[in-house]
RNA sequence: GGCGGCGUGGCCGAGUGGUUUAGGCAAGGGACUGCAAAUCCCUGUACAGCGGUUCGAUUCCGCUCGCCGCCUCCA
């Protein structure tokens, strides 16, 4: 049984479905305002592995994962470009679901828009204010934080202690009750794009697309709701607050992925100089680059990209790729059970993708050793566990091994001749000339094989 | 300042109160090869610092230092 680090409890906890053999999730998803970061990449890799792990063991899993295509970022884009916010708004989610069909992350079963749930918000915000949990504020309406009795519980901190922390200084501005209050529907200024409500024409705040989306998708009550840890306050804690007020049980579990850091354990920032775009990575490097790194990582720690981690990953796959050439015979063979038994007690123990993934290697070495001469024979069984392991991952192996040129198999032809003729000086010139065109050449026990 | 988390060998990154101390990458040596490549074999004794608990700590506790996240939009 799948065990996961739910934040509410703080600790690695059993996850009981809601509905035996399906699980519902909720994973909030990006504002599109600009192009993604690695960290978008890094948390997208970490529940398509979660879920790709579940539907291999045979549990339908229904995922729901937004877009929010209406916020301040988005406005402001569109007015210093001159542009309006849905073309922005598309722009960007073009580049999104772009960079996620590179990376080979699963398109959610369904990924709502904030803008096609605003009636559904207003009515949510006014069951909020006839309820006492909201108020009008100077320029919106907003949630009476203080009026839900464990806020704080995502935080992991008691209401006092936050209300200590926050910056006053809102308060004034916005006539908010209590500096931790988080406004629900902001009053449109001139120009800026708006939908009618009871309060006056405007937009919904954050925190409440995703409370109403995910309760109208999922229903009461749905088993995990994700996303980065920098979201588990205020943001998860909002939607919380909100379901709470309204008397909906919402998610019963919660979990959350680390950050992405730059070399040296800095944070990943502009004025750094150290960010890289999610597209940008995946244009200089294999899209599998990623998801390898990701997954020799815990989802719940900090982890480094950097050149020297991605040359490392990129070297790694290289290695894998040329053992799925040699083992390609074996993609059809029965893999071994029991150690498919023990990625699963790895990958129920709280997604435990490192060792899960050691694992992998481990079938490899098998395999291998297997094939040595001498060997035991079963070389495709432990092949066929690797090729399945990799299947978990979404990590699929192998090179494309795409036809070779007729001239560039001229040029091997020509070296073959010169080799048979132990004219090495030619042949050694030959496979430089192969190697400058991105041809790697081999010469085995049963002739020579060129591959990029 | 408050809360949460982290600090492992050249790099990335698991894990454990003690005995046979993951894995990946890189590196060195060897085999194979005309030379390479690929592959195989061998090699690395690390757990921030200082105290404490213990027969024994990298693993438990405390402190210090460093880093990260949140407390404000953020994956």
């Amino acid at each position: 049984m799948l065990h996961l680090f739910d934040t509410a409890s703080g600790q690695v906890t059993p996850i009981e479905l809601r509905r035996p053999g399906h699980l519902s999730m909720y994973v909030c998803g990006p504002t599109v305002s600009g192009e993604p970061h690695l960290g978008h990449g890094r948390f997208t890799l970490t529940w398509d592995v979660l879920r790709r792990y579940l539907t291999w063991s045979g549990v339908e899993v229904r995922f729901v994962s937004n877009i929010t295509d209406i916020e301040d970022k988005i406005i402001a884009r569109a007015a210093a470009e001159g542009t309006t916010t849905e073309l922005v708004a598309s722009k960007y989610e073009k580049v999104w679901w772009d960079s996620m069909d590179r990376l080979g992350v699963w398109s959610p079963t369904e990924g709502p828009h904030a803008t096609a749930y605003v009636p559904q918000m207003v009515e949510l915000i006014a069951g909020l204010v006839d309820g006492g949990h909201a108020y009008v504020g100077g320029d919106g309406v907003y949630f009476a934080s203080e009026s839900v009795p464990d806020y704080g519980l995502l935080a992991r901190q008691p209401l006092s202690s936050l209300r200590a922390g926050a910056r006053i200084e809102a308060t004034e501005e916005s006539g908010k009750r209590s500096p931790i209050d988080f406004v629900l529907w902001k009053l449109a200024k001139p120009g800026e794009p708006s939908w009618p409500s009871p309060w006056g024409a405007g937009r919904p705040g954050w925190h409440t697309e995703c409370v109403v989306m995910s309760l109208d998708l999922l229903g009461d009550g749905f088993d995990l709701h994700g996303g980065g840890n920098d979201l588990a306050f205020p943001h998860h804690e909002n939607e919380r607050a909100q379901a709470e007020a309204i008397g909906r049980p919402f998610a019963r579990h919660w979990v959350h992925s680390g950050m992405v850091e730059a070399e040296g354990g800095g944070k990943m920032s502009k004025s750094l100089g150290n960010v890289m775009s999610l597209p940008e990575l995946l244009d200089a490097n294999d899209p599998r680059v990623m998801r390898l790194q990701v997954l020799q990582s815990h989802y719940r720690s900090p982890m480094t990209i950097s050149p020297s981690t991605l040359a490392a990953a990129t070297n790694t796959l290289r290695g894998l790729d040329t053992f799925a050439s040699d083992f390609a015979a074996a993609r059809s063979a029965e893999p071994d059970a029991a150690l498919l038994g023990r990625l699963r007690e790895r990958m129920d123990d709280d997604l435990d993708t490192p060792a899960a993934v050691r694992l992998l290697f481990e079938a490899r070495d098998r395999a291998r050793t297997a094939s040595l001469p001498g060997g035991c024979g079963d070389a495709d069984r432990w092949a066929a566990t690797v090729f399945e392991m990799a299947d978990v991952f979404g990590l699929p192996l192998g090179r494309d091994d795409e036809a070779v040129p007729a001239d560039i198999q001229a040029i091997a032809d020509e070296r073959s001749v010169a080799r048979a003729a132990r004219d090495w000086a030619r042949s050694d010139a030959l496979r430089d000339r192969l190697a400058a065109d991105g041809w790697i050449v081999e010469d085995g026990p049963s002739g020579t094989t060129l591959h990029r």
